[in-house]
DNA sequence: ATGGTAGCCCTGCTA
């Protein structure tokens, strides 16, 4: 069984991507975020005519996460227990979608982007790994085999920058963002990819100004993390770095586990 | 130099 995630940056716009990349990877289970369509929009019947059930969660008027499955999409279910609410009047924006697939739980999750240091965005990024990570304690000892993976718009390590200099004083290497993340794995869950695919100067998202992609300018910021009985079935990993390139890439490339039947 | 690029909510905002 394969299993992947991949920040799409606009399911409508990259469609004929994923489509191709689908009928290549193999890839049985697909995590997707910042699909920005609305569920009118959202190009459920190409994802059902190449085999995969698919269910989706835009979760505000911009953005949105999902999950398409091959062998079976069963117990959906949209954010977690007591999921912090933002903006004015407060709405909740889960930011989370997840399903049984195979007999393997998996999370497609779009971790808030903190904007900035002081910005307020930034509280409710922490508040939010806060509460994902107490909901991950209970997934954790599951015998269910449990994947939390996406965007998290964090980098845990320096090396998994490609400037501590150019993001001092930026979002998504302060201590605050990376206590978040490893809230979640001192919650029980384990970083599957980092193994097969080790640091340093390997990201998973390059922006497109600046020739970033060209120059290697980039952040590893998405993650599939395991509970033990998820993680004891990897046998493999990879960040798909040649799906980033070209005309019409996604600023994010697809990272991919592959499990033990 | 608050620039650059991409995508949508589209001449402004978000990432």
């Amino acid at each position: 069984m394969r299993i992947a995630t991949w920040n799409v940056n606009s399911i409508r716009s990259r469609i004929d991507r994923v489509e191709d990349w689908l009928r290549r990877t193999d890839v049985d289970v697909l995590a997707i975020q910042e699909t920005k369509a609305r569920e009118d929009q959202f190009p459920y019947l190409t994802l059902q005519a190449l085999g995969y059930e698919v269910a989706h969660h835009g979760f505000n008027q911009w953005n949105g996460v999902a999950i398409a499955s091959r062998v079976g999409l069963e117990d959906v279910q949209v954010g977690f227990e007591g999921a912090p609410q933002w903006g004015e009047p407060p709405v909740t924006e889960a930011r989370a979608i997840g399903a049984t697939c195979g007999g393997v739980r998996v999370w497609s999750v779009y971790v808030p982007n903190g904007r900035q240091l002081e910005d307020p965005h930034m509280a409710y990024k922490v508040e939010w790994l806060r509460v994902l990570a107490a909901d991950a304690a209970g997934w954790s000892t599951d015998e269910t085999p449990t994947a939390i993976m996406g965007d998290w718009n964090i980098a845990p390590h320096d090396e998994d920058v490609w400037s501590m200099e150019f993001y001092e004083d930026k979002s998504h290497v302060s201590p605050a963002e990376r206590a978040g993340f490893q809230g979640v794995l001192d919650a029980g869950f384990v970083d599957v990819v980092r193994a097969h695919a080790p640091g340093p100067k390997v990201y998973t998202y390059w922006d497109y100004q600046q020739l970033r992609f060209q120059k290697n300018r980039g952040m590893r910021i998405d993650f599939i993390l395991g509970n033990p009985t998820f993680a004891a079935r990897v046998e493999g990993a990879a960040i798909d770095r040649e799906e980033r390139k070209g005309k019409g890439a996604s600023d994010h490339a697809p990272v991919v586990v592959q499990l033990r039947d």
